[in-house]
DNA sequence: TGATTTATGTTACTTTCTTCACAATAAAAT
DNA sequence: ATTTTATTGTGAAGAAAGTAACATAAATCA
């Protein structure tokens, strides 16, 4: 399935939890679809390709629509995540409210300075070293990559052969899975989220500009 | 233009820069879109939309291309971006190396509570009363929202009122610019980016999940 | 100088995602 | 019971982004 089809998926639970909170049972494509900024046509159009269906007339259930989609989203078990780098970002990460609220557990931090490791935290921080067997016993699937630049790719590979699949990197390296190359074999491969901040804001800049720069023009 | 192309603009311009340290002074469209993952022909017309003209024969005059996309990107003076909310996301996003690198300044940072206030700091962290005064006073256009749910929207709305047109917001809130409300002149419009952290993990976790489950059926 | 090689620039094609439009149908109203 | 209303579900149209392919032209080589 397409990720923005995925991505809708999540913000679609999100708002339905709050709706269902404030008390409501239904909902029509029109509601959800003005709040995620979508037409209501494609809002069905999801729905429809995940077999969930809706009353004519009457809109969906809500507590159906939430169950389908966390059966989608796998999200009737804990998620387990490691974080590796555990610098400011990193950090920020592993204490991130917005996961925990969100199912998602970090599982444990590493990093390969000794004065960060601290094993006996409430999420525990671990060496390099201990990468690989942590990744193996807990059967951990992803991982957030905040390393430094540098580090990016070889702590990738590690992550690679010790079982990860899923990837949320934050270096400003492009990381992406090369089925040529000898490393990697060819049942795997894995899945890539780059993060690039630098590269966010530059494109910010270039709408905010290209905006300005019109503006200009059509005051002339 | 299309935020992919500029997304990709900014890769080319990356990895451009490292070329050129290495000591190159050409390159290829071949070259570029196995860096990137995209074929030859997309990076070519990408340059083409541009009106970035190459050799034939020869590939592209690294030196030229990065004049170029700099003049696109607006790199040829400095960024200024301004963090509201310095809980640990924003602290780590403030004091990131990578924006720096890129030519990215943080002007500063603001935050509601008293104790977090550090006027002096190389990134002096302000109260939000001030905020309004310095984005206007400073001309900020582009800011980044990291501030705890329940304070998105009303930041988001004192943020556009002071001027910033280019968000970068990490609060699970979805911002949308509603052209209908009565807070916005419609003059304006603004550019925002939603960085929901867990929702990014959650869609990882689905093809984690969706490739394992196909394995499963192989296997039977 | 002419032939050959090699990379560009661009047109046409393909694919993928989204919107439009409307038939189908369930609920509500009369 | 019949009509009206409102919302779904979907097939067809449209838009957008990327790929393939090839004519074009510069550089090299003979």
């Amino acid at each position: 399935m397409n990720r923005e089809i995925v991505l809708r998926l999540s913000k679609y639970r999100r708002l339905l939890q709050k709706l269902k909170i404030i008390g409501l049972e239904k909902v029509f494509s029109n509601n959800l679809g003005d709040a995620l900024g979508v037409t209501p046509a494609l809002v069905r159009k999801d729905f429809s390709h995940l077999k969930i269906t809706g009353n004519k007339r009457g809109g969906y259930i809500i507590d159906d629509l939430i169950a389908s989609i966390n059966l989608i989203l796998c999200k009737n078990h804990p998620l387990e995540i490691i974080v590796v780098g555990c610098g400011k970002i990193g950090t920020a990460l592993m204490q991130h409210r917005g996961l925990a609220e969100d199912g998602i557990k970090v599982a444990a931090g590493f990093d390969i300075k000794p004065e960060k490791i601290s094993k006996n935290s409430e999420i525990p921080i671990l060496g390099i070293e201990e990468l690989d067997s942590f990744i193996k016993n807990r059967q951990i699937k992803v991982g957030v990559i905040s390393v430094p630049e540098s580090m990016a790719t070889s702590v990738f590979e590690k992550m690679v052969s010790a079982g990860i699949t899923g990837f949320l990197n934050f270096s400003p390296v492009e990381l992406k899975f090369n089925k040529d190359s000898q490393l990697f074999d060819n049942s795997n491969s894995c899945f890539i989220n780059n993060i690039n901040l630098a590269v966010e804001i530059e494109n910010l800049f270039y709408y905010v500009n290209s905006r300005d720069k019109e503006e200009k023009q059509a005051s002339n």
